[in-house]
DNA sequence: AATGAATGAGTTTTCATTCAT
DNA sequence: GATGAATGAAAACTCATTCAT
């Protein structure tokens, strides 16, 4: 009996499979068998629906970007204090299903690989324009133009500098000091105390 | 061509090699040819030099640590005042020498490779603690203890932070922007205007 | 091509054709591509069935040590008279599938490999002793046990002894004057006629 | 200061610790660089003297070859008595310098070469008929020609398998109860007791 | 006489990819 | 829809050999 509706459910499983490869071996010595395996289908069934690596590379990123968006929009959308959306923007960069081990290291890999891959650059520059984008009107509503442009700026690399040091903590990742540590500087610059 | 002591010199080349290659290719399309034939001899030297890929790794990895390091410790010899301490210790992350595009590359391959590899990932963890016990020491004669703290992780992540963003801007990195969006929230936080 | 139930198919002939290939050229020239070449697949199909050249060598050994036994096992079962069961064990250390030029020298390929390969040693000395055994247990059935033992260890290095001397001699080996020597000796020893 | 007459010391050197090589790591995974290491000497000197490895290696059997006949015409030169004549070809081959492990590893090495190496099947077969013809000359002394004949052949064959058998046993070989077993078995094939 | 430097050819090994079923 | 079989190209790695010094 041929299952009917399969594809969603490979892919996701495929998607999935490969950022716990990539963490567990790293982007170098990824091989399609791997992520297959850990997907529980055959290396032939994910160039079935993917094509080759290289797709199935980009759809993850594009994956762990789209899921990284609507995490920040869902939080966005319901915060209504000027303040708290400042603050849906960084705690949705921590939420948990973030700020997993797994996730980090996938999100490393396409840092890495956006210094000479350009289609992950390219995709990786609009997750980092529209973060500097949502902080800086966020900001916006609480300071003037200027300060919430640099601060904008600040914000999004002490997300990304948190982040990518606590992926280098053993044990799992902190998120509630993680997120801490970003709003005090933020709202610390700001001349606020963090609620 | 065969001198005697060459050795000292194609280990230098093919680390050098290296970083320019993880630059150019990325380190999952990093081949021993690539390296040896940027360093101006055959992969086989490369072997016979360093055993194995691993091993030209982790070296390369070793090299750009120390580098580093050196960078700021002369820099904080240099520094008698405490906050130039401060500032040794930023500006050395963002000398030019560090802030290459390929440097950059480089560092990035790295983190990446310490999420899996545990030579990797032991090795980055001391420069992690170092910069970090560097930042708290400097800053702690500044201000009281627990907020040497926790502006040290601050500014440890603020500086990979701009580091990792910068490396997805187009051009020539900007040395200067980097290091005075660091200063500013770094001595911002004191309630120093920056000299 | 691609049908179901190919592996052991493929296992069997690659054995085949590593024994061969060691009579042609040498453990120490041996390579991978030879083998599967002989064996009318890729090399890169060996890798898969077998993970390495050592794996597979090693099976191969296995093999010829299995038939061996099972060779020798066949022809007990089938000797009632002690005296046969003597018999047995020398024709079937000859017989024909053991006795061609191929698998001699794989034979002798792992009696060398023997000397500095610690699994290839231990799968030899199991095939030593059993071989020891079963002559001792026939012969006590003959004459006294001290006798049995000594002459055992005796037959056991004749049949060794012949099997690599007839090894050099040109031409297609003479299974039965081989036979005929070992025979004569042991029964000679014992003071009975060959039968 | 150029040594004079180093040329003897480093092909005995070179020679010897080819035999060594090959017992520690076989014939198939042994390197120019191996050998020299153990001789203390660079590779390129080994090419110096030997021009490549194939003629080192046969000068190695040859010295083996040489070796061994040399152990035997000694004794046979002191030997006067008959039965002496035997038993001095007996016991040189199993003199302590040839029975050593590292010789035997050597031989087996040499036997496997010679089923698919011209030169050392040629000469292999050289020591095997002059073994052979040693063994009738010394035995037609003693009984007929026919009986001599084919107890020469039982003889050599003997020796060869109580050789190839002691290999594989742990621990330093046993010269005496290897002697005593051969040459119990050629003395009561011939109804006379060993002295 | 002797060596360290260097190479290039050859070998093992890995893997994405294809395909018949 | 899914797989095991199979390959070939590419990669790491090894090593005999050459050669300037």
């Amino acid at each position: 009996m041929p299952k009917l509706g399969m594809e969603p459910i490979r892919r996701k499983a495929l998607i999935s499979a490969t950022i716990d490869a990539i963490h567990a071996k790293g982007m170098a010595r990824l091989t399609m068998n791997d992520i297959a395996r850990r997907a529980g289908v055959s290396a032939g069934l994910a160039h079935h629906y993917f094509g080759a690596k290289d797709q199935l590379l980009l759809a993850t990123m594009r994956t762990l970007l789209a899921d990284l968006g609507e995490e920040i929009q869902t939080r966005l959308a319901a915060s209504t204090i000027p303040q708290d959306r400042v603050r849906a923007i960084i705690r949705g960069n921590f939420s948990t299903c973030q700020f997993r081990p797994e996730v980090v290291s996938a999100w490393l890999a396409f840092y890495d690989a956006a210094q000479h891959d350009h289609e992950a650059r390219r995709l990786l520059r609009v997750y980092t324009r529209r973060l500097q984008s949502n902080l800086v009107h966020a900001l916006q509503e609480i300071t003037d133009r200027a300060t919430a442009e640099r601060l904008g700026e600040t914000t999004a690399a002490l997300i990304d500098g948190v982040w990518i040091r606590r992926s280098l903590a053993s044990g799992d990742p902190d998120t509630e000091s993680a997120i801490a540590l970003v709003e005090s500087a933020v709202f610390g610059a700001l001349g606020m105390s963090v609620a």
